[in-house]
Formats: C-alpha cells, structure tokens, sequence
DNA sequence: ACCTGAACACCGTTCAAGT
DNA sequence: ACCTGAACACCGTTCAAGT
C-alpha cells in the first residue's frame, strides 16, 4: 500500500454536553467556509479554528488531525446523498426498470448539485485526505438500495444482477463527478443529465432478461 | 473561484544541453518513484530531489514550484493516454459503431491499467494539485478523435453528435475513474470492462438514427 | 550554465496553564 | 469539562556561493 499509515480518524472524542456539540457543529461548518472560500490547499487548521470562534487547541480536542477533520465533513455530506438516493429508490420499489433509471439518476444528480459548491468544495478534498472507507461505504449502501430497487422490477430479471448494478453506479457516479471537474458547463449539464437517464435505460433494456409482465418487447426510447 | 490564484505552472526553463535534459527527466521519473513508494501525501521536494540525485535548488530550477512538478508529471501521462486513444480511433474509422464502442472503451481501459500504479497514483494527485487544465486538454483531445471516428460510421447518425459522445467519454472516464478509487477488484474489473463495451453500444444504438446501411435494424446485445 | 544546501517562512500539532 | 495560544517540528521555497 502506497497509502500514509492509517491513523485515527475518527473524532477525538462524542460531545457529550451542549456547548461542546455547538462547538463541532461550528467547526465542520467553519471547514466548508473555509473550504469555499479559500479552497483546500489553503485551509488550515488556524483559520477553520478561527472561523469557527474557537482556538487550534480546541480544533484539536474534537479531532486528532486535519485529515480527520475533512474525514468527518465528508462523512457528514456522504451520509446525506446517500439517504436522499435510498429514499427515491425505495419509492420505486415495484415500478418498471425503465422509471427506476429515471429516478436513480435525477436522485442522485439533484443531491449533488443543491449544493454544487459544497460537492466541488469535497470532491476536491477526496484525494487530500484519504476518504476512501466512506467512498466504499457510500457505494456500498447506495448498491444495496437500488439493486433492492431493481429486483423488485416486475418487466426484468438480469443474469447477473450485481454487475449490472455496479456497471450502472460506476459509471454514473464518475460521470457526475466528471462534470463537476470540468467545471460543470451549464448548457450541457442538463442536457448530459438527460443523456445519463438515456444511457441508463439503454443499458438495462439491452441486458435484461424479458420476463412475462413486460407488454411492449423492446420500447423505443427517445433520443437527444 | 474558490482555486487558489493560478501561479506559473509551465516549467521554469527548457533544457537545452545534454545533463539539462537527463535531470529534467530524472526530477520527473524521481517524483513518480516516490509517489508510488510514500503516496502523494508524503511527496516532498526535498525526497524527490534525493531520489532524482539532485539537489532541492536543482529542482527548483526546474520547476517554479511543487504544484507545476505534479502538473508537468500529469502532462506527461495524459499525452501518452491520449494518443492511445487517438490512434484506436483512427483504426476504426468507416468501421460500425458496435465495434468502435468496444475499440475505444478497450484502448482506453488498456493505456489506464498497463501502468495502473501510476494511473492511481495520478488520479490521486489531481486534487492535490490544480490539473483542470490538463484534464480539459485531454478531454477535449479525446473529445476531438472520438467524434471524427464515430461520425465516419456508416451505419448511424446522431441528432446530435457532439451531447452524445461527450456522455459517453464523461461516463466511460468517470466509470474507470471511480473503479480506481475504489481498488479495483481483480474479479470485477474485467466484467464491468465487458459490461462497458455493453453500455455503450446500447446507448448508441438508442439514440442513433438508423441509416440505410444498417442492415439489421435492431440487433440484440449479449447479456452478461 | 548548472548545481549546492543552509536559512527562512509557514503550517500542523502539542501541552502547560487557565476557566 | 472545556478552552487557550505560545512553542516545536517539518516542509516548501529562496539565494548567496560554488563549479
């Protein structure tokens, strides 16, 4: 592993009274200010403990380093797409395979781009810190609901369901993240979004296994 | 912009005598050294100049600073992707677009695992250092042969070429990307190769216009 | 022309002292 | 219990001196 030696990164200690919580919460925000604000190759352990109102010292009671620091912030957002793409897929449970892919991809999409600053902000903060764990654990919880989601499709059964769903995220996960590098151009972000959903389709019509309850064999899908 | 004030990124002078270019080589050959032993979060001028022989006032001679090192590193390995892919593209020139999808998702998917220990170590430090450019000139460059290659196909025409190929290369980029990240599991990775060449084939296949070439209208892709 | 390496500034992290 | 901030170590970068 060419990877830093793993150090603790979890926080330093649960706050376990009132202003002590206040005080976490005021540091992660601090981090995304600061993150926003100056980027990350600027953001340092100073300013975020000088914009969260407190000192290093304190910075460094509620976390051991930076990197658990950013570790955390990430967790936190994380956390929050994934629940958002966990609903949407549990509301799809029954639908056909086609209205799924649509739901997959405009969950997915409108949870990073509300905040777009913020997703730029920790995309960029991925590969300073190593967050790879919570990226694992992302996707993992996120595969677990839409393959849930797609089994539960009346018009399709798949071969090999499990790489179809990782095929599936894989692929839209990096091209969002893709988009939101090459700085997003938004005449062709809504447009790509589109696509996605199209591509999306495609792929699950082309790979399914028809089964009884489909009506229309192989639907026509609309293009561009 | 959140991104730090963009300082001289380019190489600080071009060798032009015999040592100057073994050292400019030899810093640039040392840096990958050394991220693949330490990780980019340990790469230290002062361990690069050691490892490349050098003094760390060599290193600054030729490269202003630790960002452009990086960059002109990443430079360099796009180039080489780069023209792998343009040159399987122009292999496939008038082919039909269900070969050239597999063509162009292998060659690329190739030219990132021969070296995959440098593919990782440099996807990790473009977030470290600012490579947007770099990575729009490569996109673009792709962006470029791609859609001279698919638009020869004599078997599909697209409302609208350029949304299409730029969901494509945003997926197929973003897809490996991500496997990356993640490890890339040995007993994955070939399947979701195998799964991408599916993917985009029937991506295209839904949104082309069928021309009078195609003599099969709709032809059924193997499932997994 | 090209190279050297001690010196300086900045930032992550600690810890003795405060409330 | 929680907070402070001066002090220390490490690393990016420079520059006066060498060949």
């Amino acid at each position: 592993m060419a990877s830093v030696a793993q150090q603790r990164l979890a926080a330093r200690k649960t706050p376990r009274q009132a202003r002590s919580a206040a005080t976490w919460d005021a540091i992660l925000e601090a981090t995304i200010q600061v993150l926003l604000a100056t980027g990350p190759g600027r953001l340092t352990t100073t300013r975020v403990a000088e914009r969260a109102g407190v000192s290093v010292g304190t910075l460094y009671q509620y976390f051991p380093n930076k990197q658990a620091l950013l570790h955390a912030v990430t967790e936190r957002y994380l956390g929050i797409v994934a629940a958002t793409v966990e609903q949407a897929c549990q509301e799809q449970i029954g639908a056909p395979i086609g209205q799924m892919a649509g739901a997959l991809v405009e969950a997915y999409w409108q949870a990073k781009v509300v905040r777009c600053d913020v997703t730029r902000a920790l995309y960029s903060v991925a590969a300073v810190v190593d967050t790879a764990d919570l990226a694992e654990a992302f996707s993992k919880r996120v595969e677990r609901a839409t393959a849930a989601m797609f089994a539960s499709a009346p018009d399709a059964r798949f071969a090999d369901l499990e790489i179809v769903n990782l095929t599936l995220l894989t692929s839209l996960f990096g091209a969002v993240r893709s988009l939101f590098d090459r700085g997003l151009p938004k005449r062709w972000a809504c447009g790509v979004q589109q696509q996605l959903i199209f591509m999306s389709r495609a792929y699950l019509e082309a790979v399914r296994i028809p089964s009884q309850a489909a009506d229309d064999p192989r639907p026509r899908l609309s293009a561009a």
